[in-house]
DNA sequence: ATTAATCCCACCAAATCACTAAGTTTTAAG
DNA sequence: CTTAAAACTTAGTGATTTGGTGGGATTAAT
């Protein structure tokens, strides 16, 4: 029952071009430096946003990414179901219809159904822009600013 | 993001001991073929179960399982922390207090902690015996009593 | 032409998952 | 007191997923 790595670096990547919106195309070498994570496999992860309308992509020379919305369009459950793959809790919840031949009599969709719904309600109620609001109140609060 | 064999056929196991709860000693192969799972598989699961006050066991001829509290005194969140290790849906809230020491500047704490809020306050509102009035629910609508 | 970036493909080690196997111990019934 | 049937214990195992790395091809501004 855990993001794996590829959900949580997308999503601090996207951050990333979020905070530096303003600033051209940003290399993947300088997100991988600010987030201390790997170039290589950042750029495993990249095509997985790229295919969507999320990115806007430049190569060769000073080249880079940047977002293709404002930070305020991109919902945390969309990035997160593209890069997990599908953020329901079981893999029965993934077909729509239920492919399931217990379904019917399952005591336990019920639950899953529900908590599927308020993991997805909550996950797209926020959006990148609210992160970054929530993170600016904590350095007001930390006296940082 | 998936709850695993471990977790589901835990509950399943519950859930077949709660609707037989008035029949003394439930064997695990009488469990495994009504679910429909490996009793072999069953014989793992049970330990994590059996250290906590939640089952009553009896060794030897007629033996097996019984719950030990009644149905609506088993939250779903306690089982699935039990057998899932964690319900937490990102490592670095499994410790308390937070040992990360990015945890200060991370931009996307908040969103996990408010993620495992909503997972536990859900899981944590829901008891086997809430699974079984469902059940009997369904019944009822598709007219099978 | 050079440089610096994306893009593409393959590979890999370690961990986890979902079991299975082979027994030992306990207990009620005959 | 033997036997059958259950819980319990320990170990092993194949398949899949996770979390990467390496090597190079392509692209584009300087």
């Amino acid at each position: 029952m855990k993001i794996s790595t590829k959900g949580r670096y997308a999503l601090r990547l996207l951050l990333d071009l979020a905070e530096h919106k303003n600033d051209g195309y940003i290399a993947l070498k300088d997100i991988a430096n600010r987030q201390n994570v790997s170039k290589k496999y950042l750029e495993q992860i990249i095509p997985i946003l790229n295919r969507s309308d999320i990115l806007s992509a430049n190569r060769g020379y000073q080249g880079g990414y940047k977002l293709a919305k404002e930070p305020d369009q991109y919902k945390i459950g969309e990035i997160l179901k593209l890069t997990e793959g599908s953020i329901a809790p079981v893999a029965c919840l993934d077909h729509d219809p239920i492919e399931c031949e217990r379904a019917g009599e399952c005591v336990t969709l019920p639950l899953w159904k529900g908590l599927y719904k308020v993991i997805s309600d909550y996950l797209n109620s926020i959006t990148l822009q609210d992160l970054l609001d929530n993170q600016r109140e904590l350095y007001i609060n930390n006296y940082v600013i």
